[in-house]
DNA sequence: GAGCGGAATGTTGGCGCTAACAATTCTCCA
DNA sequence: TGGAGAATTGTTAGCGCCAACATTCCGCTC
């Protein structure tokens, strides 16, 4: 009567002739198992089907082998890419990934995420969501929880993974100063977001060293297409703007898309550079030279810095004295004084990806 | 020297002076709890800051409240958006969401993704990965497995959430044949996704049961800038050619980048219409005609689908008599006998959203 | 005020697994 | 051949929680 329910460690033994725990030492690759024994013990998990329950191994490791990936918005392209890049470096390493959006952009969203991750016992988390506001939420978790930032600017008091944005930016503008322009306009993204404030302050500071004079920059509230366009239709009647620097290519598109409207060409009468290069960068008319950054790349060392920080925090089974619980936690501060503790940093060098759509301009 | 290990229930118990089982009715929304105990309990979890350990309520409910997602390519406009669609629905009826990436397109890495999230012990699976091969890899799955599928198609033979893409596209086709067009060309997807094929059936039905000409169709092997770019220099020089209906937008913008360095202008000498309707559509060079398919309200349909089959499927605790791992299971057949199992199945239907990049022809 | 029934709480027994320790083999050399 | 010591296997005791059953408490009725 017994009914099919699912064969546990004890089925397998039984039919292996062996005791549960041996069982469980081929299941772990432990040494010291006869080959013989070894190989009964596999053919009766096969004979069975038998899965281990995995909630059962948590219980007792403490281990859950879960990563958390918080993230506002993953339709966005960079976002997705990180998200793919993470996940890929995750099966890799044998962790399983679980995504938490965030349903807004207070506070309060974040740390409910956080805490939605939390309580599946996830080891470490990644966010993925360079606004301010989350970066400034997450100042408000609790230490001991492993946390990586991945993409949020480079400035952020916590571990992080990010692109170097100013450099990109400056790179940019100076790429077309140098084409002549007299100075180089720029579509800035949304102040809320941590890239934007620092993409434009490499323009900015690519300006100020040239001594070239500063106008705007042009500010958004997104980083679509229609940003681009809107600001678009108001600039190009203007013939002091000759260049600019968007803030990402999908604004770059919107501003491509407005200028040409009102009968002025790219690159000839105005100039134009975007970034991230998107795959769709290069069909745009004409081709998009831009800023590239490398999201997958991002996402899998953001993972890989997770994974050493969660390394570092031994993982000590409840037997032995822990101090802790186990999983999560950050790396302990250098040293036990009062030294702020090290903050893992990691900075992705962006590249310009030069094609049609900015020249020299014309006299 | 007990050290600090996190809180659990027998320590709230001691500080709210009751008996565990009581901290454990608290926690479960019992009836049959004094108020006045309930907040004793309430107040003593939140000094303790105590936080309910997942492993052990799944070792005894054998609810992991997790939900597992198979998908190939995050990366792309469709699979992002899906993705997120799940997410916000999950989270919103509690559940967890853990994602499995595809590392090939193979039957192996299919399995091999499902299993991962098997061993994980998810209570049932979302497929994004709309290709054949994986939809035939899928029927290797076990039937006690919930698994729906989601933008793979509508004839798929397992529980799906899909977009009529041969509505849609016969939608599409007929609107070019109605503007005037003798026939209409087909950029059609790759081959090997089932979107791809269906969009492509409903293209030839609409041209047949018009009986127009039917050619090609131009076929491709992904869906991107670049396909669309290399059959539009090829095609761009064909006078036969009035009308193109491409088979996502991607491609669609690609096209017309080479239509129009080719010197026709779209759509005077050339009619595109696209298929997804991705944000820039909008923001093209004309804006583009396209399908729209919302992927966000796929994502949510395909995850309340899953969650009514998992629902049917009663998670017993294990005490009761129970039939097989009460995690994942499929509904039951409708019928003992022979008859094959009800597939939910569900279609939403597209719409075509006119723009600036289709036209009569000119004469 | 004894007795009854239901509400509120406590006690006990696993869930399936791993770690520690105990017990049993083997190996090999004195 | 008799062990010493290593290799291999088995036994026991939880991990933290929920469900069943047992017990206590309370408000009533007669």
């Amino acid at each position: 009567m017994d009914g099919d329910r699912a064969p546990v460690m004890a089925d397998v033994a039984r039919i292996a002739g062996v005791s549960h725990q041996t069982v469980s030492r081929v299941l772990n690759d432990h040494p010291n198992v006869r080959a013989a024994t070894r190989d009964r013990v596999h053919a009766a998990i096969r004979e069975l089907g038998y899965r281990p329950n995995a909630a059962a191994r948590t219980l007792v490791t403490r281990r859950t082998r879960t990563l958390g990936v918080v993230s506002f918005n993953t339709t966005l392209y960079g976002p997705a890419s990180m998200l793919h890049g993470i996940e890929q470096a995750a099966k890799q390493q044998g962790y399983f990934v679980t995504v938490a959006a965030l349903a807004a952009l207070d506070r309060r969203s974040v740390l409910d995420a956080v805490e939605r991750l939390r309580d599946q016992a996830v080891e470490g988390i990644i966010v993925i969501a360079p606004q301010t506001t989350v970066v400034g939420a997450l100042a408000n978790v609790p230490p001991e929880v492993a946390l990586v930032a991945v993409g949020c600017g480079t400035h952020a008091s916590l571990a992080s993974v990010a692109v170097d944005n100013e450099a990109g930016a400056e790179r940019a503008t100076s790429y077309l100063l140098d084409l002549g322009h007299r100075t180089v306009h720029h579509l800035a993204g949304p102040r809320s977001w941590l890239d934007a404030q620092e993409r434009e302050a490499g323009w900015r500071r690519a300006l100020e060293s040239r001594g070239a004079p500063v106008f705007g920059p042009l500010t958004s509230g997104d980083w679509s297409a229609r940003t681009g366009y809107e600001h678009g239709r108001r600039i190009a009647g203007d013939p002091g703007v000759t260049a600019v620097f968007c803030a990402n290519d999908h604004t770059a598109l919107g501003l491509l898309r407005a200028v040409q409207l009102a009968g002025r060409r790219v690159p000839e009468d105005i100039s134009v550079i975007g970034f991230d290069d998107i795959p769709e960068a290069e069909y745009f008319g004409p081709p998009l030279t831009t800023v590239r950054q490398d999201f997958d790349e991002l996402g899998r060392r953001a993972l890989r810095a997770l994974i050493e920080m969660i390394g570092e925090a031994a993982p000590s089974p409840h037997h032995a004295q822990h101090a802790h619980g186990p999983s999560m936690s950050r790396p302990p501060s250098g040293s036990p004084s009062l030294a702020r503790p090290v903050i893992p940093r990691v900075t992705i060098e962006p590249s310009l990806v030069v094609r049609a759509s900015a020249a020299r301009p014309r006299r």
